[in-house]
DNA sequence: CGGCAGTTTGATGTTACTCAATTTAAGTGG
DNA sequence: CCACTTAAATTGAGTAACATCAAACTGCCG
């Protein structure tokens, strides 16, 4: 990737919150990289992206790839917040916050744009949705950490791992225009591990017992879903009003 | 309670939310309860304020006792997600949302203020440090779910109530002057599993080590920190950045 | 062919859950 | 003031879920 490539992925989904930055979708207009305020950047599998002390005044997007947000102990136990996909915001406080207070990893080779947040500021007084936007992902962020922690609080091994499935799954579904049941997957075991809290031990061992059920295959960076139901009835946070 | 009476608690904290909105700290001027646009509402022990699936054109604020935000099940497996103080926004998110994704109910007896949010916005329009407040807030509480995450994903029992006990401990002490290591403390062991994901079997095992090793003391709604260093060292989160 | 990273499988260990009984504390009515 | 009730906390015994340790297997790459 070199600069002065057009930014393909993000700007084509126009009511994102990069979509609505830039103004118009890459069909109509290419956009450069690196305008004096916004800034490209690629990334290696595994590279680390925004450590949890970082302070910048940027506002990060995801254009291509897989990479995740999480936390790490000082004794090196991992938690995976969640997994971003391409035209996510690093998280929604961002916008806002110069501070980010969790770290973030390429899962995938990832391109990563960057935008000055005063400008981004100047953009969100002059047309107001772009700030709507980003009060939604605020919303939606913080409904997808409360589902965390009930997965991880109240819920079997099984219950984890499908919800985590189901969650990816339907973000991606959200972001194509097909409806297959059949996924780009790029996560490792042992990113499932992290982020469900267990062990790539039993993490093998609950995946391959849907797979003798039938319920998914997960193989080769591949998952497809088997049986939607059956994940759903096993994986579905469904909340109760009492 | 009658109405009419002055709101003691939550306007006396100048710098939080509700006393920003009120503009002037109890003391100066006591503020009248159910004027056109806040009412006060009282709840005892263990009422439920508001449900998950409620949407309500009003920003809710604890004014006195404790409260919690939970989700529940349908198979009634319950998750804590915060304690509720006096002066809390039941959460950031509902200044600006009026959907409240989650469920709140009255831990002890409790009053609660709530605001009509589109003249809570006139004020925002007029005072933009409650608008800074809120975002803080949200920055706090959003920072709060990662660590309950790291919590309740990766650390075993006694990190996991040393920490919501350090949690809480530090919230009760940011909002007094004096500062003692003994504490109200009217949770029920019910309530600490439920938010640290145990039983209360298992809860009632892990404080009864601590009390043995002299590092707490709870009993009657009464908890006494009398080894704060050990306490930390089991449960303080510190990322790591690597 | 050897080496490596990731996955799978088996055997064993530990943590926390379940079930059940007992204790404690706080009412409540006579 | 004392039996009776009730909710909460504690304790013990047995069990299930998940972790740990270690070995074998797979696919991939040099």
């Amino acid at each position: 990737m070199k600069d002065g490539d057009p930014c393909v992925t993000c700007p084509v989904r126009e009511k994102g919150f990069c979509g609505l930055l830039l103004g118009k979708p890459f069909q109509q207009s290419p956009v450069i990289h690196n305008s004096n305020w916004q800034e490209h950047q690629g990334f290696g599998a595994d590279a680390r992206i925004v450590n949890s002390k970082d302070v910048s005044d940027f506002v990060y997007v995801l254009c291509d790839g897989w990479a995740f947000r999480f936390g790490r102990m000082p004794d090196n136990r991992r938690q995976i917040f969640r997994f971003l996909l391409p035209g996510d915001l690093f998280t929604a406080i961002n916008v806002f916050e110069e501070k980010l207070h969790s770290s973030f990893q390429a899962l995938t080779n990832v391109r990563v744009s960057r935008f000055k947040r005063p400008e981004v500021m100047k953009r969100i007084a002059i047309k107001p949705e772009i700030l709507a936007t980003a009060r939604i992902a605020c919303v939606v962020e913080s409904k997808h950490a409360d589902e965390l922690s009930i997965n991880l609080g109240v819920r079997a091994a099984d219950e984890r791992i499908a919800y985590l499935l189901l969650h990816l799954t339907s973000r991606i579904a959200d972001r194509s225009v097909i409806r297959e049941h059949r996924y780009h997957f790029p996560l490792r075991h042992q990113h499932i591990a992290d982020a469900v809290g267990l062990t790539t031990v039993h993490v093998s061992r609950v995946i391959s017992i849907f797979r003798k059920r039938k319920i998914i295959e997960l193989r080769d960076g591949l998952l497809e879903v088997l049986d939607p139901p059956e994940l759903a009835r096993i994986g579905a946070i469904e909340l109760s009003n009492h």
